[in-house]
DNA sequence: GATGAATGAGCTTTCATTCAT
DNA sequence: CATGAATGAAAGCTCATTCAT
């Protein structure tokens, strides 16, 4: 009972410790997938790890920890991959919509399992307390980058006016529906899923029907 | 022991049997909006009704038959109120999906708690198995309710040509969102979500948008 | 609660009593013979009869005293049949010997039900206190019947010298294996059965050998 | 969550896995002999070994693999102790009947409480299904080596020609009829016993008589 | 007589967590 | 670092029994 806290740096086997958390990390998201939430026990993931339960104890102080770790992981993931998509495109707001959507939804399709882990952690997961662990004002962030497309979109009168709140809110659900679809192993066509959202959104944004 | 089948009807004393299912059904929604389903325990639901637990077994062939009660229940309640909506205007598709819309959301608006309920049933509720009860092949007489209304006005010109099946998904994506914003208990402007809505669909569906 | 002490006699309606009371001793039996003992609660048996759970408590005051009448039951319907056989054969040893394995195969092969309920009883029940409901001193009369045929033959110098008590035992360990295979439905041929015990137990008390 | 599947032999630490597990199935056995198979809980037997509840658990999948290894562990006691007293006498039937017969009951005088578990579980157990844990056809290897001896007998011209089967079903049946004696505290002269059941059986297989 | 309703105790099993080694 | 051992709480479910009607 030592590791825990995290105030790494000055350890001596980091290498060690970081290979671990992220093996653990790993199968927590492969339990998840393939289990649920409700199903991953601490017992799965260390039997899917070949480690003991009590090392999972050892590196992460609870099991919220270990699934608040799992998210960010994800989180870091997809915002890496998907920026790169993003800041290929020029900085107008219809092309950063575009490519929006877009990126979101290839990540999606690339990713399932950590989609789904995704999803059943924050569908799922509870605070002792009873709570939501991930609430709704968790996805602010997320919401603020869209909204901005959208107010700079009007603001440059490319868009119409609209309430950018709703409109980010109904664009993140129907990406969010997208990952449930691929989550339970749904086929679905990326690529004329890509252009529908695209031709959907442009008209809902599009200023110039009559 | 003889209850629990339900060919309830010619019972002399379906009275108190009526009223316990329905208290016991209703403390389960309240506790699976307040707890979650992995908290909503039948000990939790009997201290939340001030009965016993076996009570429940009593009346209830297993906590999953309690939980199917549960969904039935508030399908039930919720194509009652919104048929009503839904057939008081024209049969015209536009009509019909502007009603949908419309019916869809006030009735989410005005039960959170059962929105909420059924929410964590889909979302977390799993067979011994381990596979969700409810999966996306539930969800399909509802989609093609949409779908339907899609195709139709395809077909009399109304609508643009667009995937019936994707629309059908958005649409039902952003309906849901709206479910987990009330069921979480956020502050919504019920009659602005419906008209950005309406006038987003409207648009995606829209023909004379060149 | 008014019954159950069974100082029947008075009532009015000793009629109904009684039917109703041999009703669900034979439905108990029933139960046994299909479920074990383990398996018979009272649900089961009053599902059987087609009767109130409630009742059958109100007319036998506990599980323990039902389980006894049902004893109380075969054994008098036993007693009977197998009177009925015995008392045909003249009252020498021997013939009395013969008289008894033949009639209780008989009665055990006739009556598949009634014996496994028994057996379920006698090897299963226990009182709360965790003792056997039945034991072994409640074979005493019917091993003290055996071991008074075997020294009348001693005595009359028909049977060799041999412990009456071992060999009644011994005689009463064959026929509840008879039992016990006919109860779990084995297929026995009861002729050849009756025929080898009789054999069997001819030469085990035979004087005349060497 | 590595344990259970009993793999052991390499592990380190067997030693206390092993110890356990013994004690376990030690305090299930006097459970068992003390309060029937029915009061036979997993607290119960717990509380005897002054240990927690789900450690039980954590050695044993399920109470049905316990018990298992209970019959296995009794099993394995008897045959080595008994084979001991049949391999010291020459493989003539009659020296085989009367060693078997004759260890048979000196190893069941030796372990009342053994006997008596095994006694519980045999007639008690139920799958989940309901059939019996252990049925007859359990019993058909015993059976076998009975019937074995007995046949080679009548080949060999020591025994006279009976049914082999239903004696070696008798022989049984007297030697658990003795086991239930021991079983429930009953005194016996097992000196007496084996004199008798050696004389009974030697004359019942005996070609001489007359 | 008979019923439905209700209780409380008991069951097996799962699990996150702790701790000595 | 990592393990096996152990705990205690909670889960869903069954059951004999009681009681008002």
């Amino acid at each position: 009972m030592r590791l825990k806290n995290a105030t790494y740096g000055q350890h001596r086997s980091t290498f060690t410790e970081a290979a671990r958390r992220a093996q653990i990390i790993e199968c927590t998201i492969e339990t998840l997938a393939a289990l649920g939430y409700a199903q991953t026990s601490l017992a799965h993931i260390a039997e899917r790890a070949g480690i003991n339960k009590g090392l999972i104890s050892y590196y992460f102080t609870s099991k919220e920890e270990l699934m608040r770790q799992v998210v960010t992981h994800i989180y870091t993931v997809g915002a890496s991959e998907m920026s790169q998509t993003i800041e290929a495109v020029p900085r107008r707001p219809r092309d950063q919509l575009h490519a929006y959507i877009q990126s979101n939804l290839q990540f999606i399709s690339g990713h399932p399992k950590e989609v789904r882990a995704l999803g059943e952690i924050f569908l799922t997961m509870r605070r002792k307390s009873g709570e939501l662990a991930f609430g709704p004002e968790d996805e602010e962030p997320v919401l603020h980058v869209l909204e901005q497309i959208f107010r700079e979109g009007q603001a440059t009168g490319e868009f119409r006016l609209f309430d950018a709140r709703i409109m980010a809110l109904n664009l993140r659900a129907t990406i969010d529906k997208f990952s449930s679809l691929v989550g339970v192993g749904r086929e679905v066509d990326l690529k004329s899923y890509i252009r529908e959202m695209i031709e959907l959104f442009g008209r809902a944004t599009c200023k110039t029907q009559e």
